[in-house]
This record gives C-alpha cells, structure tokens and sequence, in this order.
DNA sequence: CAGTGGTCTAGACCACGCT
DNA sequence: GCGTGGTCTAGACCACTGT
C-alpha cells in the first residue's frame, strides 16, 4: 500500500487510516462485480499480498464490512459475498412477523402480482428514486398473503435502466426472495433500506385488495432501499394488515 | 488471566475466547455498579494489567461492548460507560420523528404526566416483566407533546421493587430523557429494547387525550426494555398519532 | 493434512485532548 | 508533554472445514 491521503489544497487534514482505504478498494470490487453474491472472495493472505499490506490491516477492513452485511464470514471455509438468497437474511428488512410463531413458520408467502407497468416518475416518486419527475419507472403491485390470507399490499417503483427486461412473469415464476431476484437477474444488490411508518385508515383499494372492511387501520410503510454507495434503488409503499401480524423492531 | 473454559462433565467443548471472559469482567464491573454511567472505566493498560492479558485483548473485547452501545470510546479521553444523559444518543429508542425537520428540532417534548399508581401486575404485564400476576408494579400514563399539539400517550408498567419511591413529582421535575432519571435515581440502564408495531384505530380515551377524533388511526407501540442480562425492567405501551410524525426504522 | 478464518501477543508509532 | 484511544505490523498458535 502506498500513499495516505494528502488531496492537497487546504481542505481538512482528512486522516484515512489504511483500513478504510483498503475497505474502499474491496467495496470497489464488490460494486464492480468482480465478485458476486454468494461468491468466495480472495482469503485474506491473498488480499494482504495484493494490497501490500499485513493480514490484520485487511481482516479489521473485511470485519468492518461483515458488521454492515456486506460480507460473511466463515471459519475454516473463507469470507463470502452476502446474498439476499440465503436462508439467515431471508427476512433482513421485513420486519412482519406473526403474533404467534416465528417468523418462517407460516411457510412461503403467496405472491399475487396484481399490476407491472412502465410509467412515468411522479415528482415525490422521482425524488425518492433521485430521477427526474417523467423519467421512465417500472410499477409493481402485488398483494403478498399467509396461509391464504392476504396481509401485505405492496406498490414497487424502480428505475426502468438497470431493471430493464422485467416482467409480471419474470417476478411471480421466481422462487425466492424479490432482492435475491435482483442480484442474480439484474446484479443489483441492496444494502440497506430506510423506512416510514404511520397508520392510515383503509380505502376502497386496500379493502378491496386485503379483504377487510373500509376504514380499518394499516400500517404504512414507505421503504427506500440502497444499494452500494447510497444510491436509491427502489422505493416501496406497503400495507400491511396487523391484525394477525404485527411488525417488530428490536433495538440494541 | 488464567482457566479458559473447562466446566467438567459432558457439555459441547464450549471454547470460549479470552476476550469473550474479559468481556464478561468488564460487564460485571458494569453491572455491579463499580463504574457509574457518564463515568470513565479505566484505561486500556491498567485493564490489560489488571486481567493479566495485552492490550489487544481487552480492546477487542471493550470494541464489542462499544458496538453495543454499553461504553463509549473517546479518542484522547478515554472510554465511558454510557448513558441515556447525553445528546447524542437521546433518542435511541424513541423512533418517532417529525415529517418535516431532524429529530430534535422541534425542542424538547413537553410532559404531561397523568397518573402515577401502584397496582397488580395483570397477567400480560407480569408475563412481559418476568414477574408472577399480581406483583406490585408502578403504572405511569402520560402524554407527549411537541410545540403544544399532543403526539404520544404512553402506558408504563415497572416492577415497584428497583423503582421503590419514584412518584408522578419526582418524574415531573426531573430534566432529561425518563431513561437517564432511571440511570441516576435507581441505578437501572435499559439496554436494549424491542417494539412491536401495530395500527389501531383510537377510542374515546386515545381521542380525549391525544385530541384526535374517534377511530383516527393510531400507532400502537408496544416496548419491552432490558437492563444488563436481558432482564426486562420496562413495559410501554405508546399511541403515536402519524399526521405530523412518522415512526422511523433505518436498517443497515 | 492443508487452508481458512479466529485468537493472542508485543511492540512501534500516530492522532487526539488536555494541561 | 503526557496519557488516552487508534493504527499497523509480524509472528505464533488455535479452531473449523474440507480432502
């Protein structure tokens, strides 16, 4: 490794330990592809050896990045590019859970696409996306249910670019998780999400598409989810019936 | 540091690392109150002396316990046992923000305390706080205000032995988070907490005191919070009303 | 057995906060 | 300048996974 910092001009002293830079570079490789979820990436030998620097230098870099769940970590095997397809992460940001029962014991859920259209990004949908307000998005609706009762509504609006070719088919013939869908379809991996929530009163729509009576309270959730570098990939607006489930938000 | 691991008879090997046993020290030292919230623990030297292992040993183990938010690492200073006191972590557990500002930028809430009782812990209350159902335990209702509309109306449920003597006055008068009157009058720090996340609609009690109408969707919060060991000390139970504020959840 | 990540050590040096 | 936490290194050894 060669050369801390120093941008010259008289900006902070900006000190970047050597870590950081070193987890720059493998993020750099994570976003480039050159290695893919699921994947193994070089031991780290083999990346102090590149880097020119000692193990511990990259093993702090790589513990950094598997605290954000951007690696995994197993011992005696290697270090793993972390995928929305594995069993553990399944549930990494849906946080809906049965009030009785953990949270697989229901079994898969039903996924009913109800709509998927091109459309124009409207201004709040734009702004979440950081498009501009008429740039082309693809639509999803879909109702997502528990042991035949519908619980979830979802509206999807991703940018038409990096999802192009995706379909209503596409979606509902894929078995497993939507993101999983992402990565492998279209190497888009999401990172980390945000999310709103308020209670809203049903309408005629989420009577309609939920099976319950107008009026009853949902949750609302807005979602906007990252993929590396914090760039907007999608913005979700679910609702979600919390009668027989309730979403669960444990703080450490 | 002596004797890793080695319980006798017949269990899984159970290795346990030094740093781990360490860890373990330290959060006794924590637990017994040897060092006080806001206070600094040693420093790394005397600790590593004081155990008998390096330096890199007890750092790896005061990493893990800054990572869960129980210390606090200064650089130059020295490392502090956390508290509910300071600004920057004032609002760990309190998620909801307005929709429009960040999250102190309205001022403090204003408190409006409206009962404060000793009673009998129903059998949801006792279940919640490891309790048996009718045990003694302190009941506190009150309302949360910002810029004089009322958001938050807040049921609190506390075993009345740790909290022997904490009455609406002593709630009233106190400045600062209800978390950091805890840390310094009865000596318990909540740790860690979950919520479980509901929408409800808002009956004649929720309308009086919250000023909403009858059947105005609502955010039913309800909190459990844990001291050191995962001992449940708190059950909460907030209506959050979500015109002007929004339950926020950022998942990384 | 070889290869991987995980632990532990000892020492040198750096950045930060205070006096 | 001193003491604190923070970085970086090099090396030894341990635990886990596969062949």
């Amino acid at each position: 490794m060669v050369d801390v910092a120093s941008t010259g001009s008289n900006a902070t002293p900006a000190f970047s330990p050597l870590y950081q830079q070193i987890k720059g570079l493998i993020l750099g490789s994570l976003r480039s592809g050159e290695w893919k979820p699921g994947e193994a990436i070089p031991s780290e030998i083999e990346l102090a050896a590149r880097f020119r620097v000692s193990q511990g230098t990259v093993r702090k870099a790589i513990d950094e990045l598997a605290a954000e769940n951007l690696l995994l970590r197993r011992q005696g095997k290697g270090t793993f590019v972390a995928t929305h397809a594995e069993q553990q992460v399944q549930f990494r940001f849906l946080r809906l859970v049965p009030n009785s029962g953990a949270r697989g014991s229901e079994g898969p859920a039903q996924r009913d696409i109800v709509e998927c259209r091109r459309t124009r990004a409207s201004t709040d949908v734009a702004k979440a996306l950081a498009l501009r307000a008429g740039d082309t998005v693809l639509q999803i609706r879909r109702v997502l249910g528990f042991g035949g009762v519908p619980v979830i509504l979802e509206d999807i609006w991703l940018p038409a670019t990096p999802f192009k070719g995706l379909t209503a088919e596409r979606m509902a013939s894929y078995k497993g998780p939507t993101y999983a869908l992402f990565e492998t379809e279209f190497n888009v991996r999401m990172v980390r999400a945000e999310e709103k929530i308020r209670a809203i009163s049903a309408t005629d729509i989420h009577a309609e598409l939920l099976s319950v009576t107008l009026g009853t309270p949902l949750l609302s959730v807005e979602r906007i989810a990252y993929t590396y570098q914090s760039e907007p990939m999608e913005l979700r607006r679910g609702y979600y019936r919390t009668d027989t489930h309730h979403y669960q938000n444990d703080m450490n």
